[in-house]
DNA sequence: CGGCTTTGACCGGCGC
DNA sequence: GCGCCGGTCAAAGCCG
């Protein structure tokens, strides 16, 4: 696979004008971001209008005993207008898995962070209805610093 | 040379 | 208990 963006996001989009035509470059400031609040600001106002947004979050509580969970696990799901499914956001992704689901006729992309000591996932599905809309699901957040 | 991609198979969970 | 589904890993090969 060799159809990731080569060329870095413009620095700043005040216009909104055609930000459908180049919205994976948009996305990838986003994701570009600030740690671990990356879409808690902007994204989700930009979602809410733009985007089909789902966030959840999941605490891995032990009830035994006064253990403190050691992990939090974010799932952030989105659904965007591109042709192209792997967007760069300044990270590696290493694709462990492509699996075919029943519900669509395309089929589902993993993708990992190569990084080590990052845990992210990410996963990747076209929408059955609409093969232009892509699924972009991010699991968990990133503890390493972006390249460059 | 290293890193990454690809496909198939395997596994665990859940439903019936 | 078996089948289905989604998810993950592994080995091999390819690319830059």
């Amino acid at each position: 696979m060799t159809d990731k963006i080569p060329k870095p996001p413009p620095p700043d989009t005040p216009d909104s004008d055609d930000f459908t035509n180049q919205w994976p470059f948009e996305l990838s400031e986003y994701l570009k971001f600030d740690d671990n609040q990356w879409m808690h600001d902007g994204l989700e106002s930009f979602a809410s209008e733009n985007v089909s947004n789902q966030v959840h979050q999941v605490s891995n509580a032990d009830t035994s005993s006064g253990r403190e969970n050691r992990e939090v696990r974010e799932r952030v799901a989105f659904k965007i207008m591109s042709e192209i499914e792997v967007l760069d956001d300044g990270y590696r992704w290493r694709k462990y898995g492509k699996k075919m689901v029943k519900n669509s006729p395309n089929p589902r992309n993993y993708y990992r962070c190569s990084v080590d000591g990052c845990n992210v996932k990410k996963r990747v599905e076209r929408d059955k209805d609409d093969p232009r809309y892509v699924i972009t699901t991010y699991e968990g957040n990133h503890t390493h610093p972006s390249s460059s």
